[in-house]
RNA sequence: GGGCAGAUACCGAAGCGGUUAAACGGGGCAGACUGUAAAUCUGCUAGGGUAAUCCUUACGGAGGUUCGAAUCCUUCUCUGCCCA
């Protein structure tokens, strides 16, 4: 039994930012219920970076509520396409990844992604199933769907031509690859970042071409990373990774720009509309410090993976760390290796891999950055007696236990 | 096939024979401040060396010219543009 057409739409909608045609959708969904038969709904996962981060989350979710609504989800994990490089958003040709090497990262990619999908009213498929089988005709066949000049439409590829950035010809094939999996797996709906638009769409455009009924696209946000600028992404190092541990998550989530967190609290915390509403309001007004709602937003991402007694005590280490500058409750201890107990500060921290350099350590030390049993050392030069435990500080974050052996 | 332009540190981009471990911007890190790992301000940002006008590595690759090269020459690789 599915829930009415309302009901789902209204779930649908829901944060997205492209959804078209909307009244194709509505039939779709109509002859569903009428007829009692889940919905196929696509989503593409690249594996060519398997590390999934709160920003794929955001589809993930609306994929979730899909699956809740009782449709059905097709994960296509693009072994096959990871192998040209998905060229969307990047002004360099990817590196090519092999099939091996794609296949491994799409396990890990499953792993993550069912952290948020439910494993039933799930389907994962290869792509490198039907491509890889495709013979040079059927690629010439295919690529003779469209012309350069749709190609150039997209902005990736018309901004690297404009600005003189090589593109090559593989990467004209990707969105036609892409699109080849929704004509195999004959999907109703796809889904996808807004930067996934032209590519969704050229799935659209190729089952009609190969007589299928044609996919619906719909487009969620790109969540900003924890810089506020980019986009989030690992290479850019502004992420909060779904398998991030409570304090992780929770101290990130604290470092976003003020003018991300009603965002966040959106995309990220998945909380309701009129409490996102009367923060926003409140924050304009000065009636809510944009601290607590940071706060606010931070425990409730925590809760979403890690459940509501982690948010909390991800909230008061931070609390102690941060704002009462104390030390947290569980340290790691390293034993240490050195004659007779004692050691220049520079060497230990080099030594602890507190720094990656000899010269990194000492430059921290100058600055004041390190300290040893709560008191700041600044002579990069000074011994240090580890033949008892002694309590390092390096940054506002690294905290190390070292003792001699 | 021919002509022209280019390849610089994490990224973008100056430099065009010595004072250049390489301006400037971004990013990153640290400090100050703060009810935040926000914002703002300041400093640092190749490795080694308890110092130096010290050593090593570094301006696409390989050679060469020179007392001395990221800077000049040769050649190779890669990229863009134009002509065919």
């Amino acid at each position: 039994m599915f829930p009415g057409l309302n009901e789902q739409m209204d779930v649908i909608r829901q944060g997205v930012v492209d959804l078209l045609p909307e009244n194709e959708l509505v039939h779709k969904i109509e002859k569903s219920i009428k007829q009692n038969k889940p919905l196929n709904i696509k989503l593409g996962a690249d594996p060519s970076r398997p590390d999934l981060h709160i920003g794929h989350a955001v589809v993930l979710h609306k994929m979730r509520q899909f699956q809740d609504l009782g449709h059905e989800a097709t994960l296509i994990i693009g072994d096959f396409t990871g192998m040209i490089g998905d060229p969307t958003g990047k002004s360099k040709t990817r590196p090519q990844l092999t099939l091996e090497e794609t296949k491994i990262n799409g396990q890990s990619y499953i792993e993550q992604a069912t952290i948020i999908l439910r494993a039933d009213r799930l389907i994962v498929k290869y792509n490198s199933e039907w491509l890889n089988s495709m013979n040079f005709v059927d690629v010439i066949k295919l690529a003779s769907n469209y012309t350069v000049a749709q190609m150039l439409e997209r902005d990736d590829f018309s901004n690297r031509y404009k600005s003189g950035t090589p593109i090559s010809i593989h990467e004209l094939l990707y969105p036609l690859a892409q699109g080849m999996d929704s004509v195999v797996i004959k999907s109703d709906v796809e889904l996808g970042g807004t930067d996934q638009k032209f590519n969704l769409l050229v799935g659209r455009e190729l089952q009609k071409q190969y007589g299928v009924e044609p996919q619906c696209i719909l487009t969620m946000p790109i969540l900003a990373g924890t810089d506020g600028i980019q986009k989030m992404s690992k290479s850019l190092d502004n992420y909060i990774a779904l398998t991030d541990s409570p304090k992780e998550m929770f101290g990130k989530t604290m470092s976003i720009p003020d003018n991300l967190i009603t965002l966040y609290m959106l995309h990220a915390a998945f909380m309701d509309s009129a409490k996102i509403k009367a923060t926003e309001e409140g924050l304009k007004d000065g009636s809510v410090h944009p601290r607590n709602a940071k706060v606010e937003t931070a425990m409730k991402i925590v809760e979403v993976y890690h459940g509501a007694d982690s948010a909390k005590s991800a909230f008061e280490e931070f609390e102690r760390i941060f704002v009462n500058k104390d030390i947290p409750d569980v340290i790691d201890e390293m034993v240490i290796e050195c004659d007779g107990g004692k050691i220049g500060l520079a060497d230990l921290l080099m030594t602890a891999l507190l720094t990656p350099s000899k010269k990194e350590s000492r430059r921290l030390i100058e600055q004041g950055g390190v300290t040893v049993d709560g008191e700041k050392c600044t002579d990069p030069f000074t011994h240090i007696d580890i033949s008892t435990k002694r309590l390092l500080k390096v940054g506002k974050r690294k905290f190390l236990y070292v003792i001699s052996n």
